[in-house]
This record gives structure tokens, C-alpha cells and sequence, in this order.
DNA sequence: AAAAATATTGGCATGTCCTGCCAATATGGG
DNA sequence: CCCATATTGGCAGGACATGCCAATATTTTT
């Protein structure tokens, strides 16, 4: 696989903050013509270094201001339980982020609510899941940085073109 | 500020998820013609329900395949200290995410870096700022559900147009 | 170092899509 | 029931993306 060049990493970056600029644009400031410059973005597309372009929006504005960054710890751990878990978490719409992490919890998720209501009641339906052990809620009071974009001054495409 | 009906919401949520969808093809699918479709998404933008449009990266295939989630916790809380600690991680591009948070810590940090030694090199980083106390690190060893898109059913947009 | 093979570039033609306008329709208030 | 307002659907003009080509740059081979 192609490794990433100056351009590339230049386009990437750009597109990661604003996916609307035109090829022209882009060419224009990464110092190329159009034409190869869209090239080069099908190619990081189809590489699916681009895994995709979304909207994104302004919570605060839609009314969805309560965001809260729970951690999860399961009381067993067999391997049917943790698929439901995760396949529950998955499905629920407020959840906006899952990970396992390492540490004293199995999971950190962060959920997006309207307000402590709609945050309850989420709550709730978390905990009918039988394999939850603990919830411990940390509400987030203000975003410092949020939804920044990558540092590629590491990045290096993996072979992995699966 | 106008409501939010059922074919704005659903717009958002087809944005949410693919930005390049043409007028055309939202147009089909909310049941609407193309026009009244582009118009709405610009009133969308112009509220700023939209905030912008982005292009979602790899992580994995761009090598970029550690994610950590940090807790940090400051030894003073003057005003200046807060500040300059906030504007220094809003300046470190390892940084994608922080919030001030509820709890035993004052902040929930998202680091991505290529691997551990990068990683390394940016806490080395973080704990010569004098106010930090604490660096708690939580390694996340997959992702469940990554970059969600947000639950529009209880969204009703403020009249905050500023 | 020269020559060939390969990859990349820049410009152009075509087709698609977006934008701004219009008349027609639907919606809501008095 | 009628009028005022908002929203819709379609069309014309312009911007943009896509696919192609010859020209140039880069890399490999001999």
C-alpha cells in the first residue's frame, strides 16, 4: 500500500476540518490542480483512510445539551453476556460512544440526553440488563475540546485492505 | 425559532450519517422534491443546528490505533491556572476530546496516538504543566460504537441565535 | 548513466448537481 | 369563509465533479 505523502496528509487534514471544500479549493492550497486532487481523495477514499463524510451537530443548539460519560462494570463475564451487553449498547440511540478500556471498569461510554430526565430513564433501562454490575455517571460540565481532529504527523497507512 | 418537524429531523439524521446524500436522494427519501429539501438544509446550516461537515478518518488504518482516555485532575483551581491548563490542551493535536466532568476528577481527556511511545512522549508533556496533579490513564482496547450519531428524538432547537 | 517503464500531473469535455427564481399550492388567523 | 403568510415543485443558469488524454516527472532496469 501507497504510503501517505505530504499532500495527502494536507488534503486529509483539511477534509477533516471541512469536508465541503471543492477541488479547486484544495488544490489551490495544497499547491496542485483540481484534477489530481480529486484523484488523490477517490484514492484515499477507496484506501477507506476516508471512512466517511457526516454532518455534524450542534447539541447545545438541538437541545441535547447533557452529555455523560458512564463507566460500566459487568458481574460476568462469559462471552454470551458480553455480546448482549455490547449488542444492547449498541442499539441504544443515546449512546454515542462504547469502549472497553482497561483500568477498574469494563466499559466507558458517553451518552447524549436532553436533560437528567432523559438521562434517567436511559439509566434505568441499562440497569434491567442483568449483567450490569455497576454505573458510575460522571456528567460533563463543559467541553474544553470537543470532536477534534486527528494529528496525522504519525499517520502511516496500514497494509490492511481488508 | 421555528420547531424542528418530522422532515427536518429526519434530514438531520440522514446528514448525521452520510453528508454527501445530493438534494435529490434526501429529496426521495424524506418524501419531498429536491428544492424545499436543499432549502430546509440551508435554514438547518443558518440556525446552526448544522455545525459543519467533516470527513471521519481511520484511525486503525491510518496507524493511529491507540486511544486513551485520560483523567486529570489539577492541584490549584485559580482562575489562570485553569485557563492557561485549558488553552494549553486545547493547542496539543493528540487531543481530541476534553471536558470538565462531575466527580473525583476535574477532566476527561481522549488521547490518539500512533502507539504507546507516542503516547508517552504527550503525558511527558502534560505533567510539566506545574498545575496538574493527577494523569489517570484508561487504555481502550476496542470500540463498540464509535462517533454515534445523536438521538434527535427529544431535540427541540433554543432560540439561542448567537 | 541512458533508456524504458511506470506513475502522476494539468487541462478539457461531458454530465451531474446546486442555486436562485417563479407561479402554484398549502397552512393558519381573523 | 377569505385573506395573509409560508411552503412547495419545477425550471434556467452556473458551479462543480468525473473521465479522458497527452505531457511531464519519477523510478527501475540494463
Amino acid at each position: 500500500m501507497k504510503k501517505l505523502d505530504r499532500i495527502d496528509r494536507h488534503l486529509l487534514a483539511l477534509l477533516q476540518q471541512d469536508a465541503r471544500l471543492t477541488s479547486h479549493q484544495l488544490a489551490e492550497r495544497v499547491g496542485l490542480s483540481p484534477s489530481p486532487c480529486a484523484r488523490r481523495i477517490r484514492r484515499l477514499e477507496q484506501q477507506r483512510l476516508i471512512q466517511r463524510y457526516r454532518a455534524e451537530l450542534d447539541r447545545e443548539r438541538l437541545g441535547l445539551g447533557l452529555t455523560v460519560f458512564v463507566h460500566v462494570k459487568l458481574s460476568r463475564h462469559q462471552d454470551a453476556l458480553v455480546e448482549a451487553f455490547e449488542a444492547a449498547v449498541a442499539d441504544m440511540p443515546e449512546v454515542i460512544e462504547c469502549h472497553t478500556v482497561s483500568g477498574a471498569f469494563d466499559y466507558l461510554l458517553q451518552i447524549v440526553s436532553a436533560d437528567l430526565k432523559g438521562y434517567e430513564r436511559w439509566v434505568r433501562q441499562l440497569q434491567t440488563l442483568p449483567m450490569v454490575n455497576t454505573v458510575d455517571s460522571s456528567f460533563a460540565i463543559r467541553a474544553v475540546k470537543r470532536a477534534g481532529a486527528l494529528d496525522l504527523r504519525d499517520a502511516r497507512p496500514t497494509d490492511d485492505d481488508s
